[in-house]
Order: structure tokens, then sequence, then C-alpha cells
DNA sequence: AGTGCAAAAAGAATGTACGATCCAAGTCGT
DNA sequence: ACGACTTGGATCGTACATTCTTTTTGCACT
């Protein structure tokens, strides 16, 4: 389960160069095909990426310094373990970020934003969650249509940073029944909030929209979690 | 100027083992000694800190993760350049996250905490700016033993990356006299919030902390601009 | 002689290769 | 059990090939 889509980046136009070795493990991390608290190991890395261990080892300081990479002096790398604490802290990070972030966009937003942000909902309720991997495509450009163009570009990729983050993260479990409904409902208010230029409730809705996808990722990291470890039989 | 004070890291007890490439290069880029925008080159590097390019090269890369450096694909790193709406944007976010840090503390200070930070309020006002570098290691500690102990480490840790960089701009200019007060009150305003264990005011006053510092770094960094730059004589 | 442009050369980054060390973990023998 | 030995792998140094960018050079044309 996980060899296609290497493709979403090679696939450009033509004229694009190979995805460098950072953008694959990159990628790789992001898509689950490297798991979390995977060891890394820069021969194995190599040649797997088909190149020298000295890009590899560059790449993984990058991701290392970014985060998604941990790195112990002598014991190599490895993927960066998640749990609810962690996914708990970005969560509360960005419940703080992203009021802020859309206040912005409530005030700068002209009638063909508005528009345009309808057509992207219309589709994902189009879609409702049917092909998980497009539901995620239109959600993440939802808030990235949101987010785009506020000046605070270092407010934006600590966004975007996280959100590939809980991506990660949430790509590995199900949306139950009711968070969709939620999402789908916030989206609708987010909506009418911007429409009505009401930047108190739109920050709101998206302090809710955020905690509640905290909250349902975590809940599902704990079904996981006793659906798999030492659970059935505590003393087998 | 400045090929003194590599002894900082260096001497500390005898079994510290040597200072990575990286943490050299972080801490001549936060110091000042790179001066922002500065071409990094590999073999100059190398050369500089005595070892060879590929440790320069996942320093570079762990750095340009951070956030301390920017690259160019084949033009090379350089120590990410900082203007005034890179400031604006970090204070921005640490206006944010800082305040709720801060009530955190406020719910879980003791006495012995507010002891500890009179202390150290009181140590400030003593050397009362006179000693900068001894101002800033009080001031940094002032701050960090109110967001140290926070459970959310990952905000914890943004806050002291934006610190560093803050503090890697602020060497460069002097603290105004106006400053220099507002700071002292802010200190003692926000000690008095927490002894009263009013978490809002709290917030509010290390908000206006925040703002109030990052308003003056940039007042100064365009004082430094206009006394620099083609200012004097535009006909020259 | 001065100007413009393109080829050539120089400067660096990036990638490959390989050997030398060093460290942590595991293995084996006592 | 316990300590010496073995081993996998990370880390570092070095050298060299390749590729890209920038600068210089050389030459034709005005």
């Amino acid at each position: 389960m996980g060899e296609e889509a290497a493709s979403e980046i090679q696939v450009l136009d033509g004229v694009e160069q190979a995805p460098s070795v950072y953008e694959l493990i990159r990628e790789d991390i992001i898509s689950g095909r490297l798991n979390p608290n995977e060891r890394l190991k820069v021969a194995e890395l190599a040649e797997r990426y088909e190149t020298s261990t000295n890009p590899v080892r560059e790449a993984l300081q990058q991701l290392r310094g970014e985060g998604f990479v941990v790195m112990e002096p002598n014991r190599g790398a490895r993927v960066m373990p998640i749990d609810e604490s962690f996914v708990r802290d970005i969560i509360e990070i960005e419940v703080l970020v992203e009021p802020a972030l859309t206040r912005w966009f409530v005030s700068i937003a002209n009638a063909a934003d508005i528009v345009e942000l309808e057509a992207i909902q219309a589709q994902i309720e189009a879609n409702n969650f049917e092909d998980r991997m497009k539901h995620g495509l239109l959600d993440t450009k939802f808030h990235q249509f949101i987010y785009d163009r506020h000046y605070n570009r270092h407010a934006a990729e600590l966004w975007w940073k996280h959100r590939e983050i809980l991506r990660a993260i949430s790509r590995r479990f199900p949306t139950s029944l009711s968070r969709r409904n939620s999402v789908l409902k916030e989206h609708r208010d987010l909506i009418e909030a911007i429409r009505a230029q009401d930047a108190d409730r739109a920050a709101a809705v998206v302090a809710a929209h955020v905690q509640g996808s905290g909250r349902h990722i975590i809940e599902q990291m704990g079904v996981a979690q006793r659906n798999s470890g030492n659970w059935r039989s505590p003393r087998k």
C-alpha cells in the first residue's frame, strides 16, 4: 500500500528537473511511506533514491532543521516520532495563528474571492469525502486560498509546515462521520462570516475548526493505538 | 573586527567536546560575526573552522531548515537577510504565542517562582543596561524562566528560535532610553500580574512588551539605514 | 578607438567515491 | 553474569568529476 504518488511532482511541465533527494524523502515522510520513528540509514536511502550518501546526509540535516527528522549523535536519524502531545502542541499554536491570518483575509476579501471559496467548497461537498486524496487536496486549497496572500509570509509558512505534518499524520486514519459533518458546516460558517465581514466570527469559526481537527486526530490516534498495541490480551 | 569570542563556548568545563561546525556557524550568525545577506562559501567556512567541506555543507543545510540561512540552487548560501517586514512577521507571531505561554505560567506559578523572577528582575535593574551583554543574558533568563516549563515544547522552542533571531538583530542597535524604561516597567507589571494571578493582565502586558520590543527594533533599523546608506547628500 | 556580444575561462556548488575513525550494540567466551 | 571482542553504521576527511554561474577575454562591427 503506497508506491504510487511519486508522480505528483514528477509530472508537471516536462521542463521540470528531477526532484531533489530532500523533496523525495520529505514526500515519503509526509505521505507515510516512511513511518514515524523509522530508522533512516544513510546508505539505504542513498540506494533507494539512486544517489550517493552525501546528498542524503544533507537532506536529512535539512529535514532535521525543519523538524521532520530527529538525529542523535552517532545514532543516526529517524523519522520524527509523533505522539498525541506533539499534535496537541501544534494545534495549540495553530489555534492562535490561523484566526489571526483569517482576520486579515476578512479585511481584504472581495466578492470574487468569496465566489472562489464557494467554488472550492462546492467541490468538497460534491466529493463528500469519497476520494480521500481528493478531499485532502481540496481542503488544503480551501485554507491555502485564505492564507496565501497574507503579508506575513513567516506566519503563512509556519501554517503550511504544520499543515503538512498534520497531513502526514491524519493520512493514516479515517475521518469519522461526525467530523465530516463538522468540517462541512464549519467551512460554510466561515464563508458566511467572511461574506458578512465579521472578522470576530470568522476567527472564532476557524479556531473551532482547528481545535476540532486536532481533537479528531488525537482521538483517532488513541483508537489506532488500542487496536494495535498490547490491548487485546494484556497477559499475552 | 571580530576574531574574539570564540571562547564563549569553548571554555566550559573541560570535558566539553569541541562545538560542532553547525553550532559555530550558528553562533557566528546570531552574534553578528557573519552579517545578514553575507555570502557563505563552503570552502571559506571549511577553512575558517578548520574542518572539511562535508560538515560545513551539512551544517548549512540544517541552518537552512531552521531559517538562519537561505540557499538558492547552484548559487550557494547566504545568511538570512533581515528587513523590517521580517521582524514584523516574527513579532506578530510572538504577540500571539507569548501571551498564551504566559497564561499557563500564571496558572502554575508558586511563591518561589515569583521570588526567583523578582531576583532576576533585581539584577536587571542593578545592571541598568550598563553591560549590554549582561542585560541580554538576564532578560533572556527572565523570559525563559516563564516559558521553559510550559508543556508545549513546540511553542517554547518556536519562541526560543524567534528570540535568537531577534537577538541577532537587536545586538546591532542601541536601546533608547524610553525603551529601557518601558522594559523595566513592563517587567515589573508582569510580575505584579502574575502575583495577582491575573492571567488576562499578564497576557496583555506581555503582548505590549513584545509589540514594544518589535517597534523599537524596527525604529532602530530605520535609523541605522538612514545613517548609513545614501542619506546625507543625495547628490554626492 | 569604442561598443556589443559571444566564446572561453574561472569560480563555486553539487555529486560521487572511498578510506579512516569513532561509537553503540550485540556476541562470545570465561 | 561480566568483560573483551566484533560489527554495523555514522561521521569525517579528502580527492575528484560534473554542472552551473559569473567574469573575463577576444573579436567583429560601427
